[in-house]
DNA sequence: CGATCGTTTGAGTTTGATCAAATGTGGTGG
DNA sequence: CCACCACATTTGATCAAACTCAAACGATCG
């Protein structure tokens, strides 16, 4: 089997304890790997499906476009995150997803995760409360971009991919590969790029952070998460175990 | 049994149809109804629970406090919401409810809702689908606040509100009751008390829309629809039905 | 070695914030 | 019923954060 489910069901563990005979079933509905280039749809509005992707390496995001072509970058997704599972519920997305850099993504029967949600309820509620930790990261992301200044706000969006990327080994020491443009940053938090480079340059001479060559350096993560008043409680990262 | 449980059946019914007997059972679990003033906290974040509260009359807001006092909204709870079916899942709230107006709330035994969903998996996916739908409109306010000037921003939220309350059957014709001040409204779109009353005197002059007096008449919806680039898709009020 | 894409810098503009004060309204108690 | 108070709305004036436009600079790549 695929290692790279490994990192989902780590996840859905910090969760809930799943049986092995359940983690085996779910490692068993992978059928393909499949890799995307940067910049490519995953998965578009309104699209039908009947596979999971669950993404293994790489980074994508959620976004949604405006009329006039603005985009809105609503999510990141990072190794270990299942992108369209609330397409068995919701019937179709809201939103789009793409690839950021190199994607490779699990393709997970659709018709195999119904049945082992169906027989196994510990997995739904597992998988339920992996969307309700992608809501809480959106709330989070609302007060972000409504109540911050444009420093405290990309302050704490690095705060944030910093420790998520942590979460799932995606770090060494104070630094991680961060395939993002300033652009691409400025979509997320909604601001433009010109003011997201200075912010940067800003964060630069205050010898905070670091981001060059897609490589984000933070030299002192304890005053970043206290200059954007981060608190990573909202990515339940440890324990909503029972 | 009550009779404002219905609105929250009927809802879910959008989603699933629910056997009889979880209907029933579901009705059942209401344990006491209980009335909040306004601006009183149903939940904290942080706190502790045994019993689930369906809203059946009011109007309730999540909100989230900044360290430095501000507040940011990030729903409304209409009559037929659950504030806090998440506690299942999340074990901590990372956010409070209180109430706008008075509210009349359902009490349902945590227990009895729990042992529900364990016997009935259609209603646990309804229960689930009600989460995504409000990860759904979370979305939605991040690229309003994002992206959207604030008369859009302000005529985009009328829209969302007129709509939702007119799918529960709580508006007349064009007008609806709308127990909130207009820095309530601030605290939502992320915009000073003084700009709202701006926004609001200049849709009033447009001939657009009126709100005096806790009410709001909307004059023209299918032209504050598209001055906002409303869509009411993310609200999903209409068929996810499989 | 252009070409393309991303970053950096400068100058001027605008949206919406802040501060301050007037006006309106609803409720309470004398 | 009136005086008063608290709260909500409205208006004006000033200010600042972030935007837009424009252009230069720097990498990377075929």
């Amino acid at each position: 089997m695929n290692p790279g489910v490994g990192r989902l069901i780590r996840k859905l563990e910090t969760f809930a304890t799943l049986a092995e005979t359940d983690k085996r079933a779910l490692a068993e509905t992978v059928t393909t790997v499949r890799r995307f280039s940067a910049h490519e749809d995953l998965l578009r509005e309104g699209e039908p499906f009947d596979e999971l992707k669950l993404i293994l390496e790489g980074l994508a995001c959620r976004y949604k476009l405006l009329p006039d072509g603005r985009r809105q970058i609503v999510a990141y997704l990072v190794p270990g995150d299942l992108c369209d599972i609330r397409t068995f519920i919701l019937k179709r997305m809201d939103h789009s997803i793409c690839s950021l850099a190199p994607v490779e993504a699990a393709l997970l029967s659709a018709e195999g995760v119904l049945g082992l949600m169906g027989r196994s309820p510990a997995l739904t509620r597992a998988l339920w409360w992996s969307t309700l930790v992608e809501e809480a990261n959106a709330r989070e992301w609302l007060v972000n971009v409504g109540h911050r200044t444009a420093f405290e706000r990309l302050a704490h969006l690095l705060c944030e991919i910093f420790i998520r990327l942590r979460a799932v080994g995606l770090t060494q020491d104070n630094r991680c590969d961060l395939p993002l443009t300033q652009n691409e940053l400025a979509d997320t938090l909604a601001l433009s790029l010109v003011h997201v480079n200075r912010m940067l340059m800003e964060m630069r001479r205050a010898g905070l952070v670091t981001f060059q060559n897609k490589q984000l350096t933070i030299h002192d993560l304890q005053a970043l998460q206290s200059a954007s008043g981060f608190n990573a409680s909202y990515l339940h990262l440890d324990g909503d175990k029972h």
